[in-house]
RNA sequence: GCUCCGAUGGUGUAGUCCGGUCAAGCAUAUCGGCCUUUCGAGCCGACGACCCGGGUCCAAAUCCCGGUCGGAGCACCA
């Protein structure tokens, strides 16, 4: 029976289906599979700096999740290469969470737990699935390439787990030793066969010094502590797609329960620079100011500039987590940004680019300007002008008022241009449809706003907004926190 | 090259698992209107999308196959 038929009969017969209520489409995160009960998720960002817009994604949607469902949410600072490290990273880490209004219920360093891989890299050994081998790196490489043992695969668990105490102990005398992880040497990923467990870095790490020279890479220390801490569920990047398939063997050799994994799709942050190691360079270099210098994203310069908490919520419960790689939305972070700060921001005149016009013929007034438009509650900024005075508009608008045209300054009088200077026209708003431009009283003082490219823009800020800081609008320009008398950063349009 | 993943308007997404309420929702952007005066906010309106081809089915954005395009990873970073 074709649709139209099946309507008509159902329409006749039983009417009350037909209506149906239109639900509202809410936007909100997808479940998660296979939760029962409290769940126990993480995040796992390395210290090797504070964090940025990219690792806000999966603090927030670890913290929205664990909200959802209950349970843990633990920090987990991967520190296991001490190559990596900025030991200020374990104070910033925590600060930048706790700004975005993350609540981690545990915090767990890995550089505490370096006996406990340990342990459990001699139990794998024992069971026969883990090797010692000291083969030439590129001799490894290639043999698996090619799906070939390399001679130490084959050995003994016992001279492997003695060679293994050697290795830990800082006494092998066997060239670059490697702990390796026996999976499929023929598995059609050739990244997934026999992986690296261990291998040995020398020098000195920020929290453990020289005890350790051993060191587990991430794929085995992560998955020892994902289940040590009982994880359920973990969401992480499409990019460890690859390294999900090597941890779970461990999860099988130990008979373990495997978490639930998400992998979301990887966000391309435009205009951003986002790698830790040329941000530390450029900080060492004198490029940038440091860490929170507003050409950056981090979350540090993310909140100089003015940026909400609420805003990353937001913007990444609304972008969601699909598998599809995707481009991150400068446009919808700060519209979503706007809507926060807006409500609170009062409106003032600032005069990028500023030039003095004598207003010819007009009267001694008072200038009165709502502090927000619409809410004369929140007060009036007023400005006694005198007769015939000058008031600073910027060079900008000035060019683009054309000869024998009627403007508006905002909140004082028309004026009318002619010849190249300007004449009173009338206080009261007129009922024509002209253009209206801001302007400065002639006691504002020098005012400096900071782009987000690092651009200074020099002009006149109306005085009344001299002494306050805190994020305003400066009228036909954009959002701005004021930091300081003289100066502020521009946070958009 | 190999392994895996994906494809909804300019952008970001909802819906896809369990086909019909989807002639496809929301946000953002753009354009227009309203608002005793911002290029802001708010309200109203317009614009605009299911990658292509085949198949299954009464019915496909949704299931199957092929193609195209895009992405992630590829071994001693995390």
């Amino acid at each position: 029976m074709p649709q139209e038929q099946q309507k008509s009969v159902i329409s006749e017969k039983y009417p009350d289906i037909l209506v149906v209520e239109k639900k509202e489409q809410e936007h909100r995160l997808h479940d998660l599979k296979n939760v029962n009960g409290p769940v126990v998720m993480r995040m796992a960002p390395s210290p090797s700096g504070p964090l940025h817009l990219g690792h806000s994604r999966m603090a927030i949607l670890n913290d929205e999740y664990v909200k959802r469902y209950g349970g843990r949410l633990i920090l987990r600072i991967e520190d296991t290469n001490p190559q990596n490290i900025d030991p200020a990273a374990y104070g910033m880490i925590p600060k930048d969470l706790e700004w975005l209004g993350v609540n981690t219920t545990d915090i767990v360093i890995q550089s505490d737990r370096f006996d406990l891989y340990y342990t459990r890299a001699k139990e794998l050994i024992r069971m026969g699935v883990a090797y010692l081998c000291s083969c030439d790196v590129n001799v490894f490489k290639d043999l698996l390439m090619k799906g070939e043992a390399c001679p130490h695969r084959g050995l003994s668990p016992e001279a492997n787990l003695e060679r293994f105490q050697l290795a830990i102990d800082g006494k092998s005398t066997e060239k670059s030793p490697v702990l390796v992880i026996k999976t499929d040497i023929k598995h059609p990923n050739p990244s997934v066969r026999d992986w690296i467990a261990f291998r040995k870095i020398s020098g000195s790490h920020p929290r453990t010094g020289t005890k350790y020279s051993f060191y587990p890479m991430m794929n085995f220390s992560v998955a020892i502590d994902d289940h040590e801490l009982g994880l359920t569920h973990v969401i992480r990047g499409s990019d460890h797609i690859s390294n999900t398939e090597k941890q779970k063997y461990l999860f099988r050799y130990f008979g373990w329960k495997i978490p639930e994994y998400f992998h979301y799709g990887t966000i391309s942050i435009p205009d951003s620079i986002l790698k830790t190691s040329i941000v530390k360079k450029g900080i060492l270099d004198g490029t940038y100011s440091g860490w929170d210098d507003v050409r950056l994203q981090t979350i540090g310069a993310l909140k100089r500039r003015g940026y909400q908490p609420e805003t990353f919520r937001r913007y990444w419960i609304e972008s969601g987590l699909r598998e599809v790689n995707a481009e991150f939305s400068w446009d919808i972070f700060n519209s979503i940004n706007r809507q926060i700060i807006d409500a609170n921001a009062d409106r003032f005149f600032f005069v990028s680019n500023p030039i003095s016009v004598k207003i010819s013929g007009s009267p001694a007034i008072l200038a009165r300007i709502p502090r927000y438009q619409g809410k004369p509650e929140r007060g009036f900024r007023e400005y006694r002008i005198a007769a015939d005075s000058n008031v600073y508009i910027s060079k900008d608008d000035l060019m683009n008022i054309k000869d024998g045209e009627k403007i508006r300054l905002k909140d004082l009088y028309n004026v009318i241009y002619r010849n190249g200077s300007f004449t009173y026209s009338e206080t009261e708003p007129s009922r024509e449809k002209i253009k209206i431009i801001h302007w400065c009283p002639p006691e504002s003082s020098a005012f400096t706003v900071e782009g987000p490219d690092g651009s200074l823009d020099e002009g006149l800020l109306e005085p009344l907004a001299h002494e306050i800081t805190g994020i305003f609008q400066f009228e036909r320009y954009g959002f701005i926190n004021k930091t300081s008398s003289a100066r502020g950063i521009y946070i958009h349009n």
